[in-house]
DNA sequence: GATCCATTTGAAGGGGAATTCAAAAACGCA
DNA sequence: TGCGTTTTTGAATTCCCCTTCAAATGGATC
C-alpha cells in the first residue's frame, strides 16, 4: 500500500501528478488512471481527494501557471540593470529545451482556452501579467534614459510576450533550427529595435 | 439513409466533419461518434472509410493547414506594392474572431505537436512556409528601397510569423483587449520598425 | 496495545465508446 | 427490370473507464 499522507500533503502530490500525466497524455486526453499513476495510487485514492477529475486539472494547470511566473519574477529580482534583466527576462520566459515540463504544460492550454473559459481566463491572466513584468522594465529602462522606447511601452511588451509564447511553441513542437539559443536571438533582434539599446554588456 | 457517394467524396466530406469535430471537442478529445453526427453518418460508415480515426484527424489537420495557407497567398495575389502585401498579410494571418474556424483548428495542434511528432512536423512546415512568404515580401521591398530592414529578412519574418502565432492564441482564447483589430496594429508597430516604413497607404 | 478516524485498496457495477459484421440499401450497368 | 458492386446501417460484442463501496490498512491518541 502506498505511503499513507496528510490531506494537504496528498493533494499536493496528486496536483504535481496531474500535470505529468497532462504532459504526457493532453488536457483532453488525460484520465484519473493516468493521474493515479503518476501518483502511485489507485483512481479511487484519487478520487478520495478529488471527487470531479476536471477540479484537480484546473488546479494543476493553475499551480504550474503560478510557479512558471514566480520562477520569472525570482530571476528577475536577481538585477538591478535594466539591460540585464530584460535580457534575462527574455531567456526565462523560453523553454530550457522541447520536453521544458513548465512549457509544455501551458502549450496544453492553448487549444483548449478556446473551448473551455476556465483555461481561457486562466491563460488570459498569465499573459497580462507577464505583460506588467516586461512593462516595468521598460519604463524604468526609459526613465533612467537606457532605453529610447520606438512605441509604448504597453505595445513593446505584449509583442515580447508573444514572441515567447511562439517561440514557446515551436521549440517544443522540435523545430529543428530554432532551439532556446535562437529563439532567444530572435526575440533580443527585436528587443533591440524597440528599446534602442543593443543590450550587450 | 445518408445520400450514398463515391469514395473519394465521401472522404472529402468525412476530413470536413472531422476539422469540424475537433475543433468543438479538441484534438485528443474527439470520438469517432463526434465524426460520425458531424457527416449526417454512423460510426460504422466513418470506419468503413477511415478504419483508423486518427489517419483521418491528421488527414483534417493536412487539409485545415493546406486551406489556411494557400488562403493567404491567394490574398497576397491580389496586391504588387510591397507596403500593401505586408499589411494585407498580416491581416490575413489573424483569426476573424474567438471563433474562426481555421485558426481555432491550428490551436488546436500547439499541445499535441509536443506529445506527436506528425503533428509537430505539420506544424513545423506551416510555420516555414510562412516564413518563407513574409521573407519574399520583406526583400523585394528592400530591392525597391521601399524597405529600409533593421536586421536580416528571416529574422523579421520569423517573428512576425511569431506574433502572428501568439496573437491567435490570444484572441481565441477571447482576450478582453486583444481582438483582430488590436492585434493588427501591435504587429504592425513591430513591422513598422522592422522595415522603416510607416506602412500607410 | 487498544481504539478511533482518515486514508487507501480492490472488486463489482454501470455506462459509453470502439469494433465487428451480417443484412439492407443505393447505385451503375446491361 | 434485374444483377453485381459499393456503401451504409444497426445490432451484438468487446473493451475500457468512471464510479461506488465495503473492507483493510496505517497512524495518532490515550
Amino acid at each position: 500500500m502506498a505511503q499513507r499522507k496528510s490531506r494537504s500533503d496528498r493533494r499536493i502530490d496528486l496536483i504535481e501528478a496531474a500535470r505529468r500525466a497532462i504532459i504526457r497524455h493532453g488536457i483532453d486526453g488525460v484520465q484519473l488512471s493516468h493521474v493515479a499513476e503518476e501518483a502511485g495510487l489507485t483512481s479511487g485514492a484519487v478520487l478520495y481527494h478529488y471527487p470531479d477529475l476536471s477540479e484537480l486539472l484546473v488546479e494543476a494547470q493553475h499551480a504550474g501557471m503560478e510557479r512558471f511566473y514566480e520562477q520569472r519574477l525570482r530571476r528577475l529580482a536577481d538585477f538591478t540593470d535594466p539591460v540585464e534583466k530584460l535580457v534575462v527576462t527574455i531567456r526565462s520566459g523560453l523553454p530550457t529545451g522541447p520536453l521544458d515540463p513548465d512549457v509544455r504544460l501551458l502549450n496544453e492550454l492553448g487549444g483548449a482556452a478556446g473551448r473551455n473559459r476556465v483555461y481561457g481566463v486562466l491563460l488570459t491572466s498569465l499573459y497580462d501579467r507577464q505583460v506588467s513584468m516586461y512593462q516595468a522594465i521598460l519604463d524604468t529602462g526609459a526613465a533612467l534614459g537606457v532605453f529610447r522606447l520606438s512605441a509604448d511601452s504597453l505595445t513593446i511588451a505584449r509583442n515580447l510576450v508573444a514572441l515567447e509564447d511562439a517561440y514557446g511553441y515551436r521549440i517544443t513542437a522540435r523545430h529543428p533550427v530554432i532551439d532556446p539559443a535562437e529563439a532567444a536571438e530572435l526575440i533580443l533582434s527585436y528587443a533591440r529595435a524597440a528599446t534602442g539599446n543593443d543590450l550587450s554588456h
